[in-house]
DNA sequence: TTGCTCCTCACGTCACGTGAGGTGGC
DNA sequence: TTGCTCCTCACGTCACGTGAGGTGGC
């Protein structure tokens, strides 16, 4: 008998593969105290973790390649993801005023615009580089035009 | 007595200013040959480079920041562009045939369309991230919008 | 002459990679 | 039982950072 789909128990190689990296690393992330680490086990035994570990992994990775952060850097933004996952909790239970849910609400804009400012200021500089060789590119065939 | 602007002498701080990163990077740079050496120096005697070194530099340093690149990478793409630097060279030389000239462009082609591959992948990468952020602040603002 | 930047070792650090030797679950 | 992946040290590596002690040019 199969209860309702739980979180998918996976073991540590499975997602690294998953996530795009490797065993050592997730471990050395977990020595950093920069993920919790994977519940449920004495030292020695198998690490386990579900499909939310996966996806919160997978976010963290994205941004820390893609903006080039350090780990100092990436462990601030993990604690802001942190406290994000506690509003949201907070948000959706019982018994929450409709002033303390606007204020949760705009706790959360602000993160993501903090997140937004960083993503499009990379934006704005790889597409700088884009328009560089574009137009190295169009000097290259006007040259070829100019020789036929 | 002034000559004509000859490139202007800078010594490796200001340079390291100028393109964004240490002395130490630029010396660690040239151990490794990825820079060749700053010339007519004897050992223990001041470095001396001209703004076209700080340009070469710059933009090398900024195709590594933007893409991710290790040294070993970008130490391919200095070599790309230094067979590139002496094909311009032969370009502008005198009694090169127009079948030669047209061969060395298409070769600038190549080129410099492998560059924009580089970074247009990179581009789309954060163009997804950008786009996630921005659906996860549009249901931000919905929940505020229900709130009210 | 006094600062300032430069020089060359050489050890330290950050973010992992890579075995060495051993244990645990399909 | 046999593979496979996992575990914990622990040393290695890459890309520099950071003094230590000394020399060189406005």
């Amino acid at each position: 008998m199969m209860g309702p789909t739980v979180s998918q128990a996976l073991r540590i190689g499975e997602v690294a593969k998953q996530v795009g990296t490797t065993p050592r690393t997730i471990r050395y992330y977990e020595e950093l105290g920069l993920l919790p680490p994977a519940e449920h086990r004495a030292s020695g035994q198998h690490r386990v973790y579900g499909e939310d570990d996966v996806e919160r992994l997978r976010e963290a990775l994205q941004l820390k390649e893609l903006l080039g952060l350090s780990l100092d850097e990436l462990r601030e933004l993990l604690e802001a993801e942190e406290a994000r996952a506690a509003r949201r909790e907070e948000f959706w239970s019982e018994g929450v005023s409709p002033a303390r849910r606007r204020e949760i609400l705009v706790q959360g804009l602000d993160h993501v615009d903090r997140q937004l400012e960083l993503v499009r200021r990379r934006r704005d500089d790889i597409g700088a580089l884009e328009r560089e060789l574009e137009e190295h590119r169009a000097r290259i065939t006007q040259r070829f035009d100019e020789l036929t």
